[in-house]
RNA sequence: GGCUCCAUAGUUCAACUGAAUAGAAUAUCAGAUUUCGGCUCUGAGGGUUGCAGGUUUGAAUCCUGCUGGAGUCACCA
């Protein structure tokens, strides 16, 4: 049980005492460092139930408290807020228990909890991945593994989009312009050679339009009547017709760029428990269009088209079925969100990682799925972020201005490398050691760069200077775990006996610190928000430098106090480790 | 134009969802440790939280209006 559970049931059991009053929640928050106490009731909220002198009530809840709580040795009252002084043995309990806990922090789920499903990073085939995807696949990522953690079955998905006109621009330049190109002959990643076609098709493209232009035609009728385009669309309807030669061409530059995918998912550390591709749901859910029109949730156009009246809700309609009776995008969804519930049974809920640009969508989306009636559909959460610019501005493929991720990733470990070797602490390692090392560092930089920030700002990302080794960064965090490794590898003696001690002020600090992390997890998990992780880490670290610098651990001359503390070290290592896994950074054991 | 999101030290980010003097990092300056890894630690300066009102014992946080930025409002995905 924590320090605040205890407490809060004794202020409760306390008001009831002397004032005869129920109160169904205290408020409470850390002491601030210039007062004496360890953990503070802040008492104006109290005022709701019994008017009276903030200070008058501190003092007498603290006397009681004082009385009634034996972890509380002493306390004071400045203005509302109600400083209390936990005892020693207190934490010294606390940290045999958590001390061989080798999942402190985590939750594991009840055998008939719902799961969630995660869905993350759902790219385009034509073109390789960038620095957006980057993002949502960090975030998507470390949310699974933070829901996972707080104690919920977890399915990670995508929903990859292989189908379209788009798809088909990149298959008709490569037919066109290719002389039969393969990743193999060319020595590119798939990924990045159907890229190349999907820019190829945009510049034959233009020049057709600019050619027209000059012929005559309005832009708008150019662009409408370009060879190239028309072309593309015949195929994309060959494509829907099942046509041989097309499925199979189509067949085979997505396997390439399938096979670049996984290089890059692989690099950055994420992974999925399963697939969906659009061109097996984009048929999906016109049945249920047809049910919501008995229902009454849809309606009928004159020229056949169905739709949803959200005005009621403050929004615009909706169409969810075109006059031709085919789909749209709306459609799709709700029949993909209809179909994972169908595949996995015991899915209560989804998180979908897509942009801020998508937020009115998923708004719509969840609120026809909720008209429509499915319990689940209260449990679905749009997880949006903001763009990551450039300084130069806005990414745009066509132009050329992307950055990609796997140069990123590669720029990254390079500049690991070069700080590395100016440290040189890496003797014995062999060189493929130092890659792996050079990786996890410059990795562990992007990644934590990225995921500190909260997901709803927008980043400026230079990719030349904004990425730092020193201060609230992800190698430095790297750096303090690599250090208490040390540490534990020249305690060549068993420390494994719990001992009791009087602690010092930094070790009560950072027991304090400790104390949170299950909470913290908790926190981020309702909040889906990495950054609430890394900002713990960050303080965490910051706490055990601090008590690195000021006492003394090997060199400490009374045994139980340097176990104590070499015991504390490797817990703060092992909670360090423990929350980047969350993040899904690594930690090094030397660098 | 309607709706949504964002705006906090020079810069990059916090602030437990309404509480004490708005905190860190970075950069700058001053110092400590020269012995567990000097990628460490301590301190200083740096703020009218975009602006103006309002609610509240208390507002960066909630409400209203404005300013600036972004997104969105397709029978595209």
């Amino acid at each position: 049980m924590s320090i605040q559970n205890i407490i809060e049931t004794k202020v409760k059991e306390g008001f009831l005492a002397l004032y005869n009053i129920e109160i169904p929640t205290v408020e409470f928050q850390a002491t601030r460092k210039e007062f004496e106490g360890d953990i503070t009731v802040v008492v104006f909220p109290l005022l709701r139930y019994k008017k009276a002198n903030p200070v008058q009530i501190g003092e007498d809840l603290g006397k009681y408290i004082l009385e009634n709580v034996t972890e509380i040795t002493n306390y004071n009252v400045v203005k509302g807020f109600l400083n209390l002084v936990v005892n020693d043995s207190f934490y010294t309990n606390f940290f045999h228990r958590i001390y061989s806990n080798t999942s402190y922090g985590f939750v594991s789920p009840k055998a008939d909890d719902k799961a969630m499903m995660v869905e993350y990073s759902s790219p385009n085939t034509n073109k390789p991945l960038h620095l957006g995807h980057v993002r949502n696949n960090l975030l998507g990522y470390s949310v699974a593994e933070i829901i996972k953690s707080a104690g919920k079955k977890v399915y990670k998905t995508q929903i990859i989009n292989d189908r379209g006109i788009h798809i088909c621009k990149s298959m008709l330049a490569w037919e066109k312009f290719g002389n039969g190109e393969t990743p193999e002959s060319s020595h590119l990643k798939g990924d990045k050679l159907v890229g190349n076609y999907y820019v190829k098709f945009d510049q034959e493209y233009k020049k057709e339009i600019a050619q027209l232009i000059s012929e005559g035609k309005t832009e708008e009728e150019a662009k409408k009547e370009a060879p190239l385009l028309l072309e593309a669309q015949q195929m994309l309807l060959k494509w829907e017709a099942g046509d041989a030669q097309v499925v199979a061409l189509w067949k085979k530059m997505n396997a390439w760029v399938y096979a670049g995918f996984d290089v890059t998912y692989k690099s950055m550390g994420v992974d999925f428990d399963n697939l969906y591709y659009e061109s097996n749901t984009y048929l999906l859910g016109k049945d249920v269009v047809a049910q919501g029109l008995e229902k009454g949730v849809f309606y009928k156009k004159e020229d056949g088209s169905v739709w949803c009246d959200l005005t009621e809700d403050g929004l615009d309609e909706k169409i969810v079925l075109r006059s031709d009776g085919t789909a749209v995008y709306m459609t799709q969804d709700i029949g993909t969100a209809i179909q994972r519930v169908k595949d996995y049974a015991d899915v209560g809920g989804m998180v979908y990682t897509v942009g801020n640009e998508q937020d009115y969508h998923f708004q719509v989306l969840f609120l026809i799925l909720n008209k429509l009636g499915f319990d689940w559909a209260k449990q679905l959460h749009h997880l949006s972020y903001g763009m990551v610019d450039l300084p130069s501005g806005k990414m745009k493929s066509r132009e050329g201005t992307v950055v990609d991720a796997d140069d990123l990733m590669i720029e990254m470990t390079a500049t690991a490398k070069v700080i590395s070797e100016e440290l040189g602490k890496l003797d014995g390692y062999s060189d493929s050691e130092k890659n792996e090392l050079y990786e996890t560092i410059g990795l562990g930089a992007l990644k934590y760069f990225i995921l500190k920030v909260d997901p709803k700002k927008r980043i400026l990302f230079d990719p030349k200077s904004s990425v730092d080794f020193q201060g609230n960064t992800g190698p430095f965090i790297q750096y303090t775990y690599a250090r208490i490794q040390s540490i534990i590898r020249k305690a060549d003696f068993d420390y494994s006996q719990p001992v009791t001690i009087d602690l010092h002020e930094k070790e009560k600090e950072l027991l304090k610190q400790l104390e949170l992390y299950p909470e913290t997890v908790q926190q981020a998990a309702t909040n889906y928000s990495p950054a609430v992780i890394a900002n713990y880490t960050y303080d965490l670290v910051k706490e055990f430098n601090s008590f690195y610098q000021n006492v003394h651990i090997l060199g400490e001359e009374n045994l139980d106090k340097k176990i104590f503390r070499i015991q504390l070290s490797k817990k703060v290592a092992d909670t360090i480790k423990s929350a980047f896994s969350l993040l899904g950074i690594k930690v090094p054991e030397r660098m």
